[in-house]
DNA sequence: AGGAGTAGGTTTCGAAACGCAACTGACTGC
DNA sequence: GCAGTCAGTTGCGTTTCGAAACCTACTCCT
C-alpha cells in the first residue's frame, strides 16, 4: 500500500522499514538464488504461508518484486526482482560476508564469483580521490543535501 | 547467551539470526554514530526500554558490543562496538546506500566521506582478477568449503 | 467419472514478541 | 531534603507470528 516513508532522515532506518523484518531479506535472498515460486519459497524458508503471502504482497507494493504469470488456468505467478530489488544485492553481499567471517568456521558455505572468470569477489568501500580502500575507522559522515535542520539537533 | 547458530549453511541467514530484527541494526547504527549510552539510545531511537535492555544484552552475549564503565557509584556503562561489531560497517553502508538511492528524493540525508580527504565514498563489488567493478547480474555463487552435502540437495 | 496430486493462497487460534507507562535504586547538585 | 539524571525492571494490554486446517482451481491417472 504505502511506500514505507523515509524514517526521519536516516536511510538505514528507511531501508530497514522496507526490508528489515525477520523474513523479507531471506525471501529476497531466495529470489536472487532463483527460487521464485510460492511453494518453493515456503518449503525452502520454512516461513508460515500467511506470512509469505503478506511479505510478497508488501514487496510487490513497494516495487521491489513483481509478479510474473507463468501459466493461466489457474493463474500462477512467480516473483521476480525489479531493478529496485536487484539493487539490494550489495546489502545482501555485505550481510553474507559478515556471516562468513564470524560464523562460518569451516569456510564460507557459498562463495560469490565473477561469472566471466570464476574469481571470488571482493566488496570494499573505497575513496575515488585517494584510489584506495577505506576501512571503517576512516569513514566519517556528514549531513547531505537531504538533511533537515531538525535532524541535526 | 547462545552465539546464534549458523542457520543451515547460509551466511545471510546466520547474520540475520544475529542482527536481523527490527531494532538491532538501528542500535548498531547509533553506536557507529557515537551514541553509546542507554538513555541516549532510548531517546534517539524511540525503542521501548525493556527491548533496549534485551537487545543490548544479546549484542554483548554475541560479542558484537561490549560494556565499558564510564563511572562508578553508581556504575554506568556505555556500549561500544567490538571488532566483530565494527565489521558490520559494510553491511550498514550498503543498507544506507539503498535507502539513499530509493527513498531520498532530495538527496542523501547523510554522506559518508573519507576522513583523510573529505571525498564521498563508494562501495563496490569487484573482481580482483579482472580489476573491475562487477554488477549484480555478473555475480554467480558456488558452494564454498563450508558447504554440506545436504545443503546442495 | 472419481480420486490423488500440485499450486497458491485464506482462516483460525494459541503463543511469543512488542510498546507503554509506572516504578526502583543509586547517585548528584542545589 | 527535594528535584533531576541514568539505567534499568515490572506489569499488562496489543500486535504479530507460527502451525495447521481449510479452500479453490486446476491436471494427471486409471
Amino acid at each position: 500500500m504505502s511506500d514505507t516513508p523515509p524514517t526521519e532522515g536516516c536511510s538505514i532506518a528507511a531501508t530497514l522499514a522496507a526490508v528489515g523484518d525477520r523474513w523479507t531479506l531471506l525471501i529476497l535472498r531466495d529470489l536472487f538464488r532463483g527460487v521464485r515460486r510460492f511453494e518453493r519459497l515456503h518449503r525452502d524458508l520454512g516461513i508460515a504461508r500467511n506470512l509469505l503471502t503478506d511479505r510478497l504482497q508488501k514487496l510487490v507494493d513497494m516495487g521491489i518484486v513483481h509478479r510474473v504469470p507463468y501459466q493461466d488456468r489457474p493463474v500462477r505467478n512467480e516473483y521476480r526482482l525489479t531493478a529496485k530489488g536487484v539493487d539490494l544485492s550489495p546489502a545482501l553481499v555485505a550481510l553474507m560476508g559478515w556471516g562468513d567471517r564470524w560464523y562460518a568456521a569451516d569456510g564460507p558455505p557459498t562463495v560469490l564469483v565473477h561469472d566471466a572468470c570464476g574469481t571470488p569477489l571482493d566488496q570494499a568501500v573505497s575513496c575515488p580521490h585517494c584510489h584506495e580502500a577505506v576501512n571503517p575507522t576512516h569513514i566519517r559522515s556528514r549531513p547531505g543535501p537531504g538533511s533537515t535542520v531538525e535532524a541535526l539537533l
